[in-house]
DNA sequence: ACTTTTTATCTCATTACTGAGATACTTAGT
DNA sequence: ACTAAGTATCTCAGTAATGAGATAAAAAGT
């Protein structure tokens, strides 16, 4: 996701455009590049597991969750259908999950951390959330807890916004 | 980026990691999920205009400082080098922005937007502003100029805590 | 003037997806 | 039971990138 620009236009036109809009767009710059700052750093971390952020994502869900429908997998991990295929089929691969039959559902299969994933996730989720942790820093706690509020609104909003649909297709 | 998850281990176990390790985590998750659903209002607008988000920022930084130098418009994107090579090739070829020499050196290119993609970023510009107000609605003013001011300084300490170098290789 | 280093852009093979459609099974309706 | 509709996953062609290396020019060092 690209940054959204910070500035006026280059002819010094008055913006056709309110205070509203002005601050809302300000508060979107801020945003995305808090963000980004904060998952580069995330990112770092996660790779030097030789994982994606993605597949991190994926071990992280079914290591705070057990067994999960691949159904399941997708809405949390906001991924396409055919994403959430072509992760799981690479971390069968590397052998940190694997499938399961579903004993109801013969259509669905179960996504699960195999022993060598939990292993993996049991050494590597501490200091990940260390990395977080550090990256979090130039806030107090208390700073954080009012962005956590603040944040936890907006997104609920915007989410509202867009209607309980597609928070990604399938 | 995939959205990091919210959960405790699926056994019950007491977490290894203390009180600031939770509360970062804890607001990253927002963090991230706040970021994605502004980020998805904000999509839906651009592809009215059949345009990418990466597209829509390259439109947009150079509707807002004037023509550019790759190299500055790959530092502000967040783009790799290549990204940049392949996002400007195609605007050019649908003819919204065109490369010009840079008369002190012959190795550089300005990207500047042509007539054509001045008249579309003075009509999809402002109906975007819209877009990214309403997708912010749930704050009050308020609230987001205190979202903004922590933001901003959670941003910063992040972009410093990786050096100055380094936001995007290339 | 002549290397060496740095900088700006482009090329290209590869990656990590997306999304439409296919397949297989389940559920609901009749 | 039979059919229609719905759901879970997979396949596959296509897309938007990445990032290592190529090319070319400029700047610095000698």
């Amino acid at each position: 996701m690209a940054s959204p620009s910070t500035a006026r236009t280059a002819d010094d036109e008055t913006p056709r455009y309110g205070e509203a809009e002005e601050r809302a767009l300000a508060l979107w710059v801020v945003l995305s590049r808090a963000a980004q700052a904060v998952g580069a750093l995330s990112a770092a971390d996660i790779a030097r597991s030789e994982l994606t952020v993605a597949e991190f994502g994926v071990l992280e869900l079914l290591h705070h969750k057990g067994p999960l429908l691949l159904g399941e997998v997708q809405k949390r991990v906001l991924v396409s259908s055919g994403g959430v295929t072509y992760i799981v089929d690479r971390l069968s691969e590397r052998g940190l999950i694997e499938r399961r039959a579903c004993p109801n559902d013969r259509r669905a299969r179960y996504a699960a951390l195999t022993r060598k994933g939990k292993a993996l996730m049991k050494q590597v989720f501490p200091q990940h959330a260390v990395a977080i942790r550090d990256a979090m820093a130039g806030l107090s706690p208390a700073e954080q807890e009012q962005a956590h509020a603040l944040l936890r609104k907006m997104g609920l909003a915007a989410a509202a916004a867009m209607g309980p649909k597609a928070v990604r297709e399938g």
